[in-house]
RNA sequence: GCUCUGUUGGAGAAGCGGUCUAACUCAUUGCCCUCUCAAGGCAACAUUCAUGGGUUCAAAUCCCAUACAGAGUACCA
């Protein structure tokens, strides 16, 4: 039945997680698990420059959070394919490289940086279709290398391409792709600090952990004949490539760090309180689409409807407001203690509710249940109610100032601190009484106490705002 | 410039030769409910599938060209 599937997410320890890094280990790992195989988190730090404290924890933890679970981390290691850092396996890029060299299809480059970007200037001067490297160092002699190298020149190691050689693979999302090996120049796979470049590294990587799927972004299609040719020199089988489109901002644009407007980091929306399965639902059906049209899955429902063939191949927009009608349906839809260890924290933060008991807060969570889209949400609906609005305008001024107005609220008040218990029904009844009493109704009757309490004409019922503030705030607003 | 990929509504998209005057969902708009806001319910929303040719009895679906968009073209991943 062939060997085990397993895939791989291997962030660049360079940020925090974001969507697109989610997006890509969510379908990594639905592949993985819809054919029992393993889904490995392994880390490229090789761009030593740009490397943060705290990616890797967030990457893996904010996965980890999103209920993506590694088989395989760094920590928890398989010592069969340890390590998982590539930093911490340097020798082993070495020796490879050394392989490649002795069997001619590598060689050291002394080209420097400015050299280099001379000669690309030149070509692209000359009218040439596109820049390649022009092989000035392939086949320097002992001496040569000798005089380089006295000079203090430290080499690169470029792989050599093959002559008029077609790459073709099947790409899982996009089909039969083809690449001629001309198009491309003899790239560097050993930086001359002894450091092995992403196309290089990615390959003697994923060989040794035996991976056998990639699912990757659309910005390694045209990597990937560069990593084949590579597969080709050491006679290993290449897995499996599928590229997934990229997300886009409303401009159309690759999502990127400058986006203000969007989030872009897991971490941001958990502090405002999205739920992980709306997020890991909502990622899901980002450029995927099931056969039956289903709009809500769980992680198990994913898995099995998941087929990497019905991912889109043109890109898509991420749309801030399906994320939130997702999340504000899964959050409608969590029993309610799971609702409560989810709010409560927010609802804590409002000061007003300090002394309120911890069945208080939940009825007064509960109220906003079938309301919020996400957590934090809850905290500025309260504080509409909590912290009273001053700042009146004329139409509100005038609808608490008017003769029947004043007539209800004066008859409100006073049955109200008659009154011995708070709840729906009793306050309800008040609303009756009042209306009975002064003949006065419906908005007229509702509206001066709404402003009077809140000091706005919108939100919730009535008898929820008097509960909130309590008999003795309430009365004192009046 | 070159290489590769894509183009169905405001958004995610289904459809991949006839049943398409194009499913479903979000958004939007209207109505109902209602003191208000939200939620909920109901309804409306592409005669048309980037454009131009071609193949075919028949095209959103196949082919070609053009336009536009994206990605890559680094000793970044």
């Amino acid at each position: 039945m062939g060997e085990k599937v397993r895939v791989r997410y291997a962030p660049s320890p360079t940020g925090y997680l974001h969507i697109g890094g989610a997006r890509s280990a969510l379908f990594n790992y639905l592949y993985a698990k819809k054919y029992n195989g393993d889904f490995v988190f392994r880390i490229e730090d090789t761009d030593i420059e740009r490397n943060i404290p705290g990616a890797e924890e967030s990457q893996l933890h904010d996965l980890i959070w999103l209920g993506i679970i590694p088989d395989e981390s760094p920590e928890n290691p398989n010592p069969k394919y340890a390590p998982y850092r590539q930093m911490e396996k340097l020798d082993i890029y070495k020796q490879y490289a050394q392989k490649l060299i002795d069997m001619g299809v590598a060689y050291e480059c002394y080209c420097s940086e400015d050299e280099l970007a001379e000669m690309k200037e030149e070509q692209l001067s000359n009218g040439v279709k596109s820049f390649k490297y022009n092989r000035h160092c392939l086949n320097l002699t002992e001496e040569e290398k000798e005089k380089y190298r006295k000079e203090g020149r430290k080499p690169t190691i470029r792989l050599k391409m093959m002559e008029n050689h077609i790459f073709k693979f099947n790409d899982l999302v996009r089909g039969e792709i083809t690449f001629n090996s001309n198009d491309i120049g003899d790239f560097v796979i050993m930086k001359s600090n002894g450091i092995p470049t992403y196309n290089y590294a990615v390959v003697i990587d994923d060989h040794l952990m035996e991976i056998t799927h990639v699912l990757r972004g659309e910005e390694h299609l045209s990597n990937t004949p560069k990593q084949l040719q590579i597969y080709e020199y050491f006679g290993w089988e290449a897995p499996k490539f599928g590229h997934m489109t990229i997300i886009v901002n409303p401009n159309g644009k690759k999502l990127s760090k400058r986006d203000h407007d969007i989030l872009q980091f897991m971490s941001q929306y958990r502090d405002l309180g999205y739920l992980p399965e709306a997020i890991f639902n909502f990622l899901f059906l980002l450029g995927w689409t099931s056969e039956d049209n289903r709009e809500i899955f769980t992680k198990e429902e994913a898995i099995a409807a998941f087929d990497p063939a019905r991912l889109s191949s043109s890109p898509s927009m991420f749309d801030n407001k399906r994320l939130l009608w997702t999340n504000s349906y899964y959050i409608k839809h969590l029993d309610d203690e799971k609702y409560f260890d989810f709010i409560i924290p927010f609802v804590k933060k409002i000061d007003f509710l300090k002394n309120k008991s911890d069945d208080e807060l939940k009825r007064i969570a509960l109220i906003f249940k079938q309301e919020i889209h996400y957590g934090q949400e809850i905290v500025d609906l309260l504080n509409e109610i909590v912290t009273i609005n001053k700042d009146l305008s004329e139409d509100e001024k005038e609808m608490i100032n008017k003769e029947s107005s004043k007539k209800v609220i004066e008859f409100f008040k006073k049955s109200l601190q008659n009154l011995d218990e708070i709840n729906e029904i009793t306050v309800k009844q008040l609303f009756r009484d009042t209306q009975a009493n002064t003949g006065i109704k419906g908005k007229d009757l509702y509206m001066p106490i709404r402003i009077k309490l809140t000091g706005h004409t919108h939100g919730i019922e009535m008898f929820n705002i008097i509960d909130i503030l309590g008999k003795e705030e309430t009365l004192s607003r009046l």
